[in-house]
DNA sequence: CATGAATGAGACTTCATTCAT
DNA sequence: AATGAATGAAGTCTCATTCAT
């Protein structure tokens, strides 16, 4: 179709192709009840095209995870507003809301998994964040607590993440940003 | 080998065999990591009686939860002690780690899964007993708070999904009754 | 079709319809030249029935050297005749070549692979045997050399195992059992 | 990078890079588990250029046995030395030993195959080779046969691609050279 | 009720080969 | 001459389910 790319153009809009078209089916679907002939057909292509851009079906998760990993690194983890603590570990929830309707409660569905090896890993530049707005919230006097910013970091991670689990189990059903931002200021309360 | 049961004995040995047995592993290796055929070899009887049972593979996964739902429904709900509202809360949320503590993280890994519809389901009758002690707690002003006591519940609920994930997501390598009383008791200074 | 047998039965008469097959198969066109689904199409059987018998497609190979052996533990070791040692190793060969035959140059070629593990172990049984006769006969005399049983045996298994080759280039052209017996009452000449 | 060359010797460099490589994967690892992508890999040029020198992945295998005949008919034939026939007979063996041994174990396994077309056509330069000592010898007297000069020749041959099959079985884990020389040594005293 | 042999669609993956650039 | 993206047929193996005994 597109005659002026160059074949390096080319075979990235093939890779795209094929990525997107398996995001969307495993957001669609599921990741255990999709095919790579199914995402092949879907995407226009030779089966034999989807290995010569991934070394497995398992590969296309890992790619998920990787530029999740990344979205949230590079673009969310500077842009954490707020005049004191509170308000930034507030916006901090705010953002990871986003962040996880932006995936879609369909693909978060099949990411929201106890088994996941990538769960944790996926965690850690987040709660890295946090941890520093949490140690400069207590040196403040801003947070009031017994607990160290990692127990703090944790406490708040664990019911936020029960609130992503509650979003999935709803099917996206209510307005996950408004629900978490209610949520994490309640949960303040204890501080 | 007993010859002197009658029928409906043996078949429900025989059914009894082949849940235990599909019950424990999925436990083990989880409900898709497993086969028909592995369940009746291990049980000891044909592939066919399984079918005699069950209508299809997925029917063990609704009798695994008919099971554990019955048995909170039975065995739990009414066991809850305290001398207060906030009291029986901790309790409350005790007897619910002890209860997914018995599963075994490995089963509950399964079992907590976003894509799981029986999940819902599940907690319904727990959440009708927590309730109660809000209710009353609100009444007797034990528990401060302008939430309406299904609010409160789900705020609670929400919180603990989120420790039991956690405690999931570390391969159960901590004492979850423990983690599950102090983060409740945290979580009451909200109200 | 067959109403009269009982299930066992046609079981063994399945394992053997898919074992025929193969092995006819693997004769003609070599072992890697082709595939399960040949095999159970010409066999008359779903792919799935193979598995039911058969671990994986190697399995029919080692399946064919176990009867190999058999046969040739239980069936050619003890028939060896003759009045002296020279006469009986000449019958040992000959009882080798037919043994060799039997297989067809077909299935032989694929068999005589220097890259066959299974093809020292194969040997053994047939050592032995030969073995027992060149003691004998260095004991009575009627075997003059230097070396001893061990190295007499390999020295022969070498140079008949060369004359099973040579018949397998040739594709089987020739007389086997007779070849067999003249070359080795040359060789025999050198003691 | 040489820009210097002309076309030819680029092409004729690129040719022998493929080959090369080629040679060495299939030595290492037999012609049937290797792959044209793996080979172009190797050789650090595109799959597209390997069907620029080779018309099918076959091809090499042609390619392989040509060069092997051409060794040794122009360099190995003329080199046998000796005082009588049996001498050069002897030192024959030990040049083919030397030149199998050349090949490594690893490749000859892979021609040393039933199986392989080019098997027969590759030793007639031999052979010839061989005959003419044979036939010069038995006009001196120095052998004693009833068997023709072609006989002779088969008679031997047959045995000592026993010896080379033997040393393959056994992975190369002797000196191929001295045991072709007694083994030589001992056959001849049949003539 | 119990058995287990038989089924066959369908999954993932490989790889020799082609052809437009 | 060189490239390498694209192809798609073919391979091995799995497994939920059926049904005659």
């Amino acid at each position: 179709m597109v005659k002026v790319t160059n074949r390096k153009l080319q075979a990235q809009a093939t890779y795209e192709k094929i990525y997107n078209t398996a995001m969307s089916l495993v957001e669609k679907k599921g990741f255990n009840n999709i095919t790579v002939k199914e995402i092949c057909e879907k995407a226009g292509v030779a089966v034999g095209s989807f290995y010569n851009y991934f070394n497995s079906k398992d590969d296309i998760l890992y790619e998920i995870f990787n530029k999740a990993d990344n979205f949230f690194l590079h673009t969310v983890a500077n842009r954490i507003e707020g005049e004191n603590a509170k308000e930034k570990i507030i916006n901090f929830f705010i953002h990871y809301a986003e962040y996880c309707k932006r995936d879609k409660f369909d693909q978060l569905k099949q990411i929201y998994n106890t088994s996941n090896p990538m769960f944790i890993k996926k965690g850690r530049y987040m709660q890295e964040v946090l941890k520093k707005v949490v140690e400069e919230g207590i040196e403040r006097g801003e947070i009031c607590t017994d607990m160290s910013p990692d127990e703090v970091v944790r406490f708040l991670f664990i019911a936020l993440r029960g609130v992503i689990f509650d979003w999935c189990l709803h099917d996206g059903g209510y307005d996950l940003t408004q629900f978490a931002k209610d949520y994490t200021e309640r949960l303040l309360k204890c501080f």
